[in-house]
DNA sequence: CCATTTCATTGAATCGGTTCACTTCCAATA
DNA sequence: TATTGGAAGTGAACCGATTCAATGAAATGG
């Protein structure tokens, strides 16, 4: 089917060592044999085999990334800078999404061991060591992505979750905020726990009453749920916390919709800081998290674990969120 | 470094194809010695080499898609889209992401040839055949993603999106409004040019008057941008539409600012249809285009292709847009 | 004219897993 | 006892590009 190396040496009546050397190092090569050997590769349409390249070379220079969701902006952010941070050191990245299923995880780890990748950066939808570890065995680094792990067996990139939602509630609470609704999601999804933690204790430290409202995905039609619950409950909150932007927007519909004036009558912060935040009807308050700069971080520290080899050292780098003010938050 | 077939057959007392059946076929091989030999396997810490099986094998079950921004909603919908369909014949995708750029582009083109993928799903920023021919010279199959080409050389998965810039505007006819604003994007952009060209169709045939602003990027803070445009025009439209949904969102937003009613004074008409449209404040009518449905297509296509071998015949499947009414657009 | 250097080219060995024709060995059957 | 059959295991050849010690040929120098 394909033109080998070998077909191509036979044909210019050269050695394959010849051949190689034009691909390689045409500069040793004669001028007349040089010519002739090209003409030949041309004319027998030859492109040699990256395997076999590979094979000898023992290693490529692209990475994996996982992310649970490439449709939520935060995680297309952080694309975007592992994409700017492994292109910066002329790696590729092969971008996997593994839509929350672990099945697909899987699949994925097993593509990139199999494609042999240097490295691979990871945001798992669980946290299942013994892959990170397997792959490790077989020389592939892994970098943990908005997840930190409790030993030191691998580099991390993370944000301070339980801090972003301690100023969250704290800064609703110098509005004048006394009672607030916190939006969250699962409990079994670390970031929403830490964050659910930080609100906690911000509220007892400022003495605030916080409501919960749990829904089980993350997204703006929950988000719109969430808004019918809020409206329910017996003491009407001042102000709405939510675990993402996505859920924010949502509520911010299901508020206005009701005819509830935002913020006039109910203010609503967000985390994330999604590009769409900015643009929402009333442009949403969030805590923001430093997501492209995250990615370019994460790629800098896998890169450099595989680069320096023994001497390496792991680190765990965390980010602090920051809060970005816009008009959905206003004084009681 | 690495423990190779050999070292384990060395280990365990076998030959190397013993250890290789051991892999691939262990019902042959007498279970005292499968299990003598994946002890050592273990022990070891083996893992086979993904190349030198590939190259044996000579292709791997992989294809490529390369697309112009992630970060859009509407191909993140048709990412999702190729993956499932990928999947289901147990192959993975490997998501490209160009930025617009020609450099990048052509550096994944050249990642995946190396990386030897099945096929490639190519959304270009810019049509050059060259590259395409020559991946398919390579036997790599080539399916144009939301780009039609006017040769049979290739499959390819397009819109219609003269007929979707007809619909929109014979709509907005519909609804009463007389002055409308189109706002476009690049002429350069092929996608943009159709629409426009659906647009000033439908305008004459219908007698509307057509006030075109163009802007240089599609996201939404040049949508804010021709929002500011609209407002300075002499004779204020009724009704605005925009070549895609950020731009309207930002429109949307712009406008709102400056206390204009949508859709009382102004309708609102976007394109894409994406996730956002429906959870903006005032949800956004929009024309929608099977993002998800075009990825999975794209896919089935492309990989037919790639099984069929010689008998494939190249397709090119055009979908239909449609109109997705909701409150942003009102009669006059 | 021979010795030495330079330049060009060669081709076998290598990377690591898979395959397959072949050998062993043992039990079953005639 | 001789023959057959099947199961288990062997190891060389192979995939295709790269490398490097070795060879050949031409050019330079004395």
């Amino acid at each position: 089917m394909s033109v080998s190396l070998r077909d191509v040496a036979k044909s210019a009546r050269v050695s394959v060592g010849t051949v190689s050397n034009v691909l390689n190092r045409p500069e040793i090569v004669a001028e007349k044999t040089l010519l002739r050997v090209r003409e030949t590769i041309k004319e027998l349409g030859f492109v040699p085999n990256g395997f076999a390249r590979q094979l000898r070379f023992g290693n490529s220079r692209t990475i994996g990334l996982i992310v649970p969701d490439v449709a939520n902006p935060f995680f297309t952010e952080v694309a975007r800078g592992v994409e700017d941070g492994a292109n910066k050191r002329e790696y590729a990245v092969f971008l996997c999404n593994s839509d929350e299923s672990v099945v697909k995880e899987e699949r994925y780890i097993n593509v990139l061991i199999e494609q042999q990748v240097r490295g691979v950066l990871f945001a798992p939808s669980d946290i299942k060591s013994n892959r990170m570890d397997e792959m490790k065995s077989r020389g592939i680094s892994v970098t943990l992505l908005d997840r930190e792990q409790k030993g030191e067996d691998h580099c991390s990139v993370s944000v301070d979750d339980i801090y972003g939602g301690r100023i969250a509630i704290e800064y609703l609470g110098e509005l004048g905020h006394q009672n607030i609704a916190w939006v969250a999601g699962p409990e079994s999804i670390p970031q929403v726990a830490d964050r659910g933690n930080g609100v906690a204790k911000a509220a007892k430290a400022g003495g605030l009453n916080i409501e919960t409202i749990r829904v089980p995905l993350m997204n703006s039609a929950q988000g719109e749920e969430a808004a019918k619950l809020i409206l329910q409950l017996p003491k009407m909150p001042t102000a709405v916390f939510c675990a993402n932007d996505l859920l924010a927007l949502g509520v911010m519909r299901g508020l206005m919709a009701a005819k509830v004036k935002v913020p006039d009558q109910v203010s609503i912060l967000g985390y994330d800081d999604i590009n769409f935040a900015s643009s929402a009807a009333v442009p949403l308050s969030s805590i923001s998290q430093p997501a492209y700069q995250m990615g370019v971080t994460a790629a800098d520290l896998l890169l450099s674990e595989c680069e320096d080899g023994e001497s390496h050292q792991h680190q765990q780098i965390r980010f602090q969120p920051k809060l970005v003010e816009r008009e959905s938050t206003k004084k009681r």
